[in-house]
DNA sequence: CGATTTACTTGACATTTATCAACATAAGGT
DNA sequence: ACCTTATGTTGATAAATGTCAAGTAAATCG
């Protein structure tokens, strides 16, 4: 392993998944001798759609977005990335290809896992994969949810979503300062980046947030949630 | 088990999926001390969503229909099922709940095995729970690939989408009959009913298809992919 | 520092899509 | 058979949404 790559261990390791908690150390060892870490700049590719699925991915620092690339280069947004996150299930066991797109949004460090030695371990021990199903099951169910969300609400329940998204699950904070762009914005909440603008600006005429660029300030949570709701 | 219930082994079950091919005969055994078969009349309710994940059910003969309930009592049809068809996926190992409803399209029989009974013999088949991960991912993928086909589509690669699954997937002829209703169709396409309509009528009107009532054939099925290609 | 690109914003417009209402047809029950 | 109800169909209309064009602000680069 390069120098100057963070050298901590797994088993010390602070930015752990909870499901690997399970392993033994012989496990933990195990997983330790085949992995590495990868620093990417940002708007690198971590993972790229159609690829081969040869490592599973923890992220460790930065931010990171993960999209479908779809069609006419439009992309959707699935979500975005924060450390202890663990990307690349959906090819594990499958056809073992990339079935999004995974790219740096600013500088990212993440800890890379040969499958081969995941599923090695998965084989061992039963608790894990227990957890690895329950991993991916719940992202399938958030894919559901994901599914009525984009097909049965309009423009402002999607924008709502999306702004909730940001504030509660990605910068856990009422006020923050997004590090993604407004086309983001809009390929997550599946609409064009000028109907995404105008929402927007709707949302703040109405003093349900303010917007000064990147800045965000949710100032009615309830409404929001209501607006998300109603459709 | 009442003798009126079809009392074939799961050992020589001709509707057997394949993932049940892995298994030794002492865990098909058990798995057959731990199911039930169930017969359902049209419209009857299989699965409920929200309702407690106790069995996974194998379809047995028939037609099903999984569906997610959305808002405002919009429904999504993921899809339409077939016998060797497995459902129950999403709450494994998960919270244990049911992630979509299932009904009854015409006469229809199950195979419910207890939740119970599957985990357990999955904790000893290894291979098995490479074929249910395998499963689970795969319908994983099949819903990315909704998830691109609803938002970025208009409505005519929609209809397209959902009558090239029809003929190729569910009834596996360019000429079928089918036994689901408009509101079907376009829950299928997630759209309105009247559109689905429409849609289908111009397809009719441009020699791509004919339709009769419940009677479709699909005359050119290149235009028809074309369609669903370009959205 | 100016020049050039990239991201953001707004307005006008065209298109897509849902909704509503009316009616036609088919299916089920007594 | 007739009535009732559910399903299918069509047209008119309104609402939602995307596209295009123009301009502004911001970031990057030599």
């Amino acid at each position: 392993m390069p120098s100057y790559t963070n050298t901590v261990f797994c088993k010390n390791c602070s930015k752990k998944l909870n499901i690997f908690q399970f392993l033994t150390d012989d496990e933990t060892t195990y997983i330790n001798e085949h992995r590495h870490e990868v620093r990417f700049n940002p708007g690198e590719t971590i993972f790229k759609q159609g690829g081969e699925l040869t490592h599973i991915a923890c992220m460790t620092s930065g931010y990171g977005k993960v999209y479908i690339e779809g069609i006419n280069k439009k992309n959707l947004v699935l979500n975005i990335l924060r450390p202890t996150e663990m990307i690349g299930g959906p090819g594990l066991f499958n056809d073992y290809r990339h079935h999004y797109s995974v790219s740096a949004i600013d500088e990212v460090t993440a800890c890379f896992i040969k499958v081969d030695a995941f599923i090695e371990v998965s084989k061992q021990n039963k608790e894990f994969t227990a957890e690895l199903f329950k991993w991916i099951n719940s992202k399938g169910v958030r894919n559901f949810e994901k599914l009525i969300n984009l097909t049965q609400k309009q423009m402002p329940g999607r924008i709502a979503d999306a702004l909730l998204y940001l504030s509660m699950v990605v910068y856990e904070s009422n006020h923050f300062v997004v590090n993604i762009s407004r086309q983001d914005i809009a390929d997550l909440a599946a609409m064009s980046k000028e109907s995404a603008i105008r929402i927007i600006k709707e949302f703040k005429e109405s003093k349900l947030i303010t917007c000064e660029g990147n800045e965000f300030e949710i100032l009615d949570v309830e409404a929001l949630q209501k607006i998300s709701q109603t459709g």
